[in-house]
DNA sequence: ATTATACATCAAAATATTTTGATATATCAA
DNA sequence: TTGATATATCAAAATATTTTGATGTATAAT
């Protein structure tokens, strides 16, 4: 069973997987790789609003996936390797402890 | 940009991250890491109702995340792993390109 | 001081997901 | 054939998430 396996905990899990969930939270993840974003810049890459671009980011935010940074008016947002790493670890604990065990003979 | 670097569709990882979001469905995954489960012992296991069940089964199925196998009145879920290396490997694209590049002298 | 910009927050509306309870289907056993 | 078991599906209700538009706050420029 995974809690005995991975140090990670389900509810973290949970709330990084509902990141992960949204297809525009995929793109603004996707923009992140390439280095810090604000939300202007993500207002010019994606047509989002910018409620609606501060809301996903809160959801980032609040799941540990992303850090921010304030310099002047703006706030520059970046993945949080860490939590990457964290969801990885999961996966592969999930890929590498997964049994392929068969039902038989009860 | 991910969609340069990986694979793996955009649209898929939303379905299988959504696959995810849920603390149920994280159980029910969990217990297939032991191996093949029926619907009757996730109930015995989870004392969720057996719609309940159903219905976060079909998530699961409809993600790729999971297969079954019917063998009489029982049908039997176990993890998809190529799902899972799917997902590994876009996590990994993630941690192994996504870039520290700070903003400045904008 | 006033105005503009960047972003956050809020409440209401719109939408989507989940749960429940009832019913349906298929397999098996008596 | 009848009854029991395992699971799927469905529609309605309950909940949760997302979007929108308005307003608030802080910083900076004039």
């Amino acid at each position: 069973m995974l809690k005995d396996i991975s140090k990670v905990k389900k509810e973290n899990i949970s709330k990084l997987m509902v990141s992960f969930s949204d297809p525009f939270r995929l793109e603004i993840i996707d923009l992140m790789m390439d280095g810090e974003v604000c939300v202007c810049d993500i207002m010019k890459l994606t047509k989002l609003s910018q409620s609606r671009i501060s809301y996903h980011i809160k959801i980032l935010k609040e799941a540990g996936l992303i850090s921010d940074r304030q310099e002047g008016r703006w706030v520059y947002y970046s993945l949080n390797k860490e939590a990457l790493f964290l969801i990885k670890e999961w996966i592969t604990s999930l890929t590498d402890y997964s049994s392929n065990k068969k039902r038989c003979c009860e």
